[in-house]
DNA sequence: ATCTCTTTGAACCCGGCGGTTCAGTAAGCG
DNA sequence: CGCTTACTGAACCGCCGGGTTCAAAGAGAT
């Protein structure tokens, strides 16, 4: 206990990030995430001791959450029994569920919003984040097509192309996180992405 | 002249946007916004009146301006002559253009980060641009159906996994707008989902 | 030249927020 | 019981930015 109780530290840092994901980093007050986390104000500057490193806490504790996710969802595609159809399809709705969360979605316009003060967290986001996720992918595809389930030229590529055939159809859906897309939505946008793919890369 | 000289108020409308695309809305503030226009500070609020208002303002404008470039990029699948992988290609490439340029990519970001306190606008901005992008695209794919040059059955599925493919690899490779993407890796990157899209959806 | 409307610059008010200080309190511990 | 450490609440400082006011200075039209 170097600093104070941990868990108070803790309920800090989840109340800021509710708060930050709630009204931005700009709109948001220090006195008002005290209230919210239960805890005087000082009590927060003597944890974290300042705006800023409040805010880079609070994301990077949001971006491993956040990342398990969506690399979760790829274990539909390790070494599937059934129909490849299948596991991708599977495998695409658990990425758009992942993609569509509260914190993902609050994550990612933080992010955006903020690129311009915190370009580290950026960073720390595409290289531990987004690039893993597509690495893991391009891994998962190119096993397929090593076992002749696929038929990849090259596996990088065709993981971006599913990612975008799944993301860029859902954005359009949820109108930038401004609208909750239902579940049923979530699978057919599922199905037509696995659909278009495997047009392009199906075994021949 | 019933609210002072035009010049002026227009030149007040770039200006801010200027400065809004740089600072965000957050952090520019109205004297900076002058300054840029080469204006007195009341001469602002006599045009514009608000804060908000001149935000409001200079935003419609740049959403007028934007949507047209992306919508002159759709005149590629009008009636080709040649083959149609040409034309797709072709088409891809400007639209890939017109999401890169700078003014898009400010609007963007200040849309989504602002799409909080200016709904409205994002609404705006989805309905006449976003969407009409979307309708003219599938018309041209429709049309290109009709004449036996693709195989579609949705068309509008269709152009938005088109979008996808497209935007959806550029937007991992801009980082979030935070590099310049060179026009060759756009001519790829147009290429690659030429190719993927008409895998999918070549003429039988 | 005169009248009117716009613009200017500078000062000003006001509210909010980041960050600090401090006296007091609760709690664990010998 | 006393010591230490963490926490509280409230007041406080300083700064910054939105918005206004006002007197003085252009600039256009007749």
């Amino acid at each position: 206990m170097s600093r104070g109780r941990i868990d108070k530290r803790q309920a800090i840092l989840e109340a800021a990030f509710r708060t930050f994901a709630r009204d931005g980093y700009g709109q948001s007050c220090v006195r008002e995430i005290a209230a919210e986390a239960g805890v005087a104000k000082p009590t927060v500057y003597n944890h974290l001791g300042d705006k800023e490193t409040l805010f880079r806490e609070a994301m990077q504790a949001a971006v491993g959450r956040t990342t398990a996710d969506a690399l979760a969802a790829l274990e539909w595609l390790r070494e599937p029994d059934g129909e490849v159809r299948d596991a991708l399809e599977n495998a695409g709705y658990w990425l758009l569920r992942s993609h569509c969360c509260a914190d993902f979605q609050a994550l990612r316009w933080l992010l955006h919003a903020e690129a311009a003060r915190f370009p580290d967290l950026l960073d720390d986001f595409q290289r531990n984040g987004a690039e893993r996720l597509h690495e893991a992918l391009a891994d998962r595809l190119a096993r397929l097509a090593l076992g002749g389930r696929l038929n990849i030229g090259d596996p990088d590529r065709a993981g971006e192309q599913f990612l975008a055939l799944l993301t860029g159809p859902m954005e359009r859906r949820s109108r930038l996180a401004t609208r909750e897309v239902p579940d049923t939505e979530l699978r057919s946008l599922a199905r037509a992405a696995t659909d278009t793919f495997l047009c392009a890369y199906a075994a021949s």
